[in-house]
DNA sequence: TATCAGGGCCTAG
DNA sequence: CTAGGCCCTGAT
């Protein structure tokens, strides 16, 4: 199926972000993304137009959701001022980079996994977990692996998640694990509440503090109000911005912003 | 082959 | 509030 995006959207950079860890780029320029049950394979054949392969009514009901389409994200770039000459080069870098609405339980397994971790380990270890744990999903082209629910990791015991890498985090997964299971973190109830309250309700699991809390409210929730502060983001408050917070003045779309950042220190500025 | 830091968090002082 | 330890991996 062939379909138009206008707005700013590169998948590339998407992949780069370091949002998500389990998309596959292949070498004619398809990339394959997963997410819940859902699998796609996107490519860029012209300008603005893409080729989407996905089950049917998937597109529409699910992965404009996943990608945010219906924010125009050229129009919010255009809004950074002129008095913030590093955002406007950070957006520039990043332009392309869209803020992923992900599965919230897929999230908080993550981002903890995360923790002193590069985008490299945390790959490894989030595929790991699928290809042991979560459920074979034949997209016709491929056998590709969902990412296990609380009951498929609790199935897979200490003894089976002690074998994937996970470090000093492993008590982390399995407290996440408990919390979901009992029903002691209802997941599913945080959506649409405050972002201080999904914060502090995220923060009651052992391993998560306040930045992988922002980070699943961020790219679990869509709550593009936060803007979790790493040690790369921190020293970028500190070397340019005198110390003070630039994000959170950005209201709604700091979040957005902080990706920008992001990408830009990762990308751009590192190599200089 | 050895060494070090990495998209934090927890706990002790 | 600050410092160290934590387990494992990828990068030198």
């Amino acid at each position: 199926m062939r379909i138009r995006i206008d707005d700013d959207f590169d998948l590339e950079k998407i992949r780069d972000s370091g949002q998500c860890f389990r998309v596959e780029p292949f070498e004619d320029g398809t990339y394959r993304f997963i997410s819940s049950n859902q699998y796609l394979y996107i490519r860029r054949s012209s300008p603005g137009y893409y080729q989407v392969k996905c089950r049917r009514g998937a597109w529409d009901k699910f992965w404009r959701v996943y990608f945010d389409l219906d924010r125009n994200y050229h129009i919010i770039r255009s809004h950074i001022p002129a008095s913030d000459p590093f955002l406007q080069a950070a957006a520039q870098a990043g332009r392309g980079i869209r803020i992923l609405r992900q599965d919230p339980w897929e999230m908080l397994i993550t981002f903890i996994i995360s923790q002193r971790k590069n985008i490299p380990a945390i790959r490894k270890a989030v595929n790991q977990l699928a290809r042991k744990y979560g459920k074979p999903i034949d997209t016709g082209r491929e056998l590709i692996y969902s990412f296990p629910t609380a009951r498929d990791l609790a199935r897979a015991g200490h003894n089976g998640l002690a074998g994937c890498s996970l470090g000093y985090r492993l008590p982390y997964i399995e407290c996440a694990i408990d919390m979901v299971r009992s029903g002691k973190l209802d997941l599913t109830r945080l959506e649409g509440l405050p972002l201080d309250e999904i914060k502090e309700a995220l923060k009651t699991v052992q391993g998560v503090g306040d930045k992988v809390a922002g980070c699943i409210a961020l790219f679990g929730y869509g709550r593009t109000d936060a803007a979790p502060v790493d040690v790369w983001i921190s020293r970028v408050i500190k070397e340019n911005y005198g110390g003070i917070d630039p994000f959170t003045a950005y209201g709604q779309e700091a979040g957005i912003m902080q990706q920008y950042a992001f990408y830009y220190i990762q990308h751009v500025l590192r190599q200089a």
